[in-house]
DNA sequence: ATTCGGACGGCC
DNA sequence: GCCGTCCGAATT
């Protein structure tokens, strides 16, 4: 932003001696600026962004600093302690895409900067600092950037179909199969820095974190990479951050909170599996790292692509609103997906086992003769179910204080609490009285078990949730992995085989997780590699699958979604609480809105309802909620103890 | 008369 | 969130 230049301002570019400042206070109703005067030791450093000690009644708290002005808003305004950091941690940038989510998800500002701001570390602000001192002194030749064609004419591309793109670009594309999708990443980020800009690569875990780092450092190797994610420690963690906030790193590749990253000149946002939970934030207000993109995208105009295996619902709907373009892989010519359905199964007489019937042997088989093959299975642990054999009740633990459900793990033959862990030797059901065990699931562990036994002698990869095998070398082996779990192979599965499709997450993005899961497990096939769905050919989810376009799919859901009146096509609020509390928000929103529920929380007192709102309505509704949140109620408890959620992913 | 406690509301 | 104040009820 210019300088401008207005008339009160008393000396040319000075900031006045007042700091409207945000405290960090933990409550909504104090989430408002409060001025403090800035004594003259902290005039040139307790700039807007800048982190500031202050005493708010009484006591000492962090503040941001907003803005600096002439006039305070009050009469005696109190003195600002001191400035913490050398370094301001907020750029303007930042200062107004955290106010814009904080008001977005009916959140404070501190709760959100939190997230976008690691821990200070004074350590790792002095090494940067030197680093920044010694590059001024000898100024690296800054390399001369000459731009690089687009994507759509790179070969990196070539197994999709790219549109004109306006500019900026928001492209949303889902995965061809057997793809290179790290190559994809790091062709866009090339592109992007070819011309000079900064870039934000956003990808969900520490793994891919590495695998994206590697690529982006072989592509663009004159860029300086900086890693935000949190298990790189404390310290660098907040190096890495100042890297960027000073300017010193150009390209950050990170989880989640990446995505608020301060780069420079920023260009674009790259984003890895949208359709992923681990892009929620566990913590309040629960903003959506694909939506913050989206908003910073707004904010600053920079680009935005978003991939994934699947077209998210989320993404499809910024394509049918025009906001963004879709690109679209070509299905190739080998692509080829055998459905076994239950009656093919019922009358199978070769099964070898109910849920893995013999077509999907020989598919493994054949695979075998090649290299590794994958079967996705839904559950985890070894048999993570069990019932009564006789009246089908579900298996408790015996411990009447635990009553937690009974699995059988690996080797054992005793069944063995999941929440106690106490063994379970001689069971009896409460139900019926009856003394014999039924699996009712089979998870990864019991499925590789079978598996070794029908295939003597060759390798068995387990990989699940707390045992995650990273990849698996171009060997014959056969790996048995639950969604998001799957080991990355080398050159590619030479078969895919889905078993368990049955099974149903009965919440409003089931199907698309469940669509999601199996082009996630589906895309490492290697070209020409054989894909076996153990279900129906005739669902949508089947035919997705069969046709390789989960586009099609979303656009399927989102007419669903349209004529339900459901996000994404409409906006909602979850708000939990106290059921007089969780009434009276409903009723005394007056924007336009339906609301479902409410229904009790299991477990508690408190109910939650979901207040749905046309798009239209989206930001006035928002405002009315947030000034109710913030508005200090002690005398009705009207917003006591109430929890918002806007736009949950899990209805 | 004195003490205790819960409800407000201000905090710059 | 925390603390100071105000008012009413309970305790001496």
């Amino acid at each position: 932003m210019s300088s401008e230049d207005h008339p009160d301002r008393p000396v040319e570019g000075s900031l006045g001696p007042i700091a409207r400042l945000r405290v960090d206070l933990g409550v909504m109703h104090l989430d408002r600026d409060f001025d403090y005067l800035v004594p003259d030791e902290w005039l040139e450093t307790a700039v807007p962004g800048a982190r500031v000690r202050v005493r708010f009644s009484g006591r000492l708290r962090d503040a941001y600093v907003i803005d600096r002005l002439h006039e305070a808003d009050v009469d005696s305004p109190k003195p600002i302690e001191r400035v913490i950091d050398q370094v301001p941690p907020l750029s303007p940038e930042s200062l107004a895409l955290i106010q814009d989510v904080a008001d977005r998800y009916v959140g404070t500002f501190w709760d959100v900067a939190r997230a976008a701001v690691p821990t200070r570390h004074a350590r790792a602000e002095s090494s940067v600092l030197r680093k920044v001192a010694d590059s001024a002194a000898a100024p690296a030749p800054s390399p001369a950037h000459h731009p690089t064609a687009g994507p759509a004419a790179d070969p990196t591309w070539r197994h999709y179909r790219w549109p004109e793109t306006a500019s900026p670009a928001r492209v949303v594309w889902s995965s061809a199969p057997a793809s290179d999708v790290v190559a994809e990443i790091g062709c866009l980020a090339r592109w992007k820095r070819s011309e000079g800009r900064g870039v934000i690569v956003v990808v969900p875990d520490a793994a891919d974190v590495a695998r994206a780092r590697s690529e982006l450092t072989r592509v663009i190797p004159e860029s300086n990479i900086a890693e935000l994610s949190a298990d790189i420690g404390p310290e660098r963690r907040y190096r890495e951050f100042l890297r960027v906030r000073t300017g010193q790193a150009t390209v950050v590749i990170g989880t989640r909170t990446a995505v608020f990253a301060p780069v420079e000149d920023l260009g674009a946002i790259i984003m890895w599996d949208d359709g992923n939970d681990v892009y929620r934030e566990l913590h309040a207000p629960y903003w959506d790292a694909r939506e913050v993109a989206a908003m910073r995208s707004h904010q600053t105009s920079c680009d935005v692509f978003v991939g994934a295996p699947a077209r998210s619902v989320a993404t499809q709907w910024w394509c049918r609103s025009g906001w963004a373009t879709s690109v679209d892989p070509k299905r190739p010519s080998w692509w080829n997906v055998r459905c076994i359905d239950e009656h093919e199964r019922a009358r199978d007489p070769a099964a070898e086992s109910a849920r893995i019937p013999s077509a999907a042997w020989t598919t493994a088989r054949n695979g075998l003769r090649h290299g590794p093959v994958l079967f996705l299975v839904a559950r985890r642990g070894y048999v993570p179910t069990l019932a009564c054999q006789d009246c089908r009740a579900p298996a408790r633990c015996h411990d009447d204080s635990c009553q937690g459900a009974l699995e059988m793990s690996s080797g054992h033959t005793t069944a063995r609490c999941g929440r106690c862990g106490a063994l379970n030797g001689a069971w009896t059901c409460k139900e019926c009285g009856g003394s014999r065990l039924r699996a009712v699931h089979v998870g990864a562990g019991r499925t590789a078990d079978e598996l070794g036994r029908a295939f003597p002698g060759m390798q068995i990869v387990w990989s699940e949730a707390d045992r995650i095998v990273r990849s698996v070398p171009d060997t014959p082996s056969l790996i048995v992995a639950t969604p998001g779990a799957e080991p990355i192979a080398e050159k590619g599965y030479r078969a895919v085989i889905i078993l368990d499709a049955r099974s149903v997450y009965p919440s409003l993005a089931g199907a698309e997780q469940q669509v999601r899961r199996w082009f996630e497990a589906t895309r490492l096939v290697a070209e020409g590699g054989e894909v076996c769905l153990v279900a129906s050919a005739s669902s949508l989810e089947a035919q997705a699958l069969i046709r390789w376009d989960s586009r099609w799919f979303a656009e399927r859901q989102l007419d669903q979604r349209a004529s339900a009146e459901l996000p994404p096509v409409t906006r909602v609020a979850e708000v939990t609480g106290p059921k007089a509390a969780v009434q009276a928000i409903g009723d005394r929103i007056r924007s336009d809105h339906r609301i479902l529920g409410p229904v009790p929380v299991p477990d508690s007192h408190h109910v939650r309802s979901y207040l749905v709102v046309p798009r239209t309505q989206a930001a006035a509704f928002t405002r009315e909620l947030g000034s109710l949140m913030r508005t200090e109620s002690t005398k009705d408890s009207t917003t006591r103890d109430i929890r918002v959620r806007m736009d949950p992913r899990d209805m």
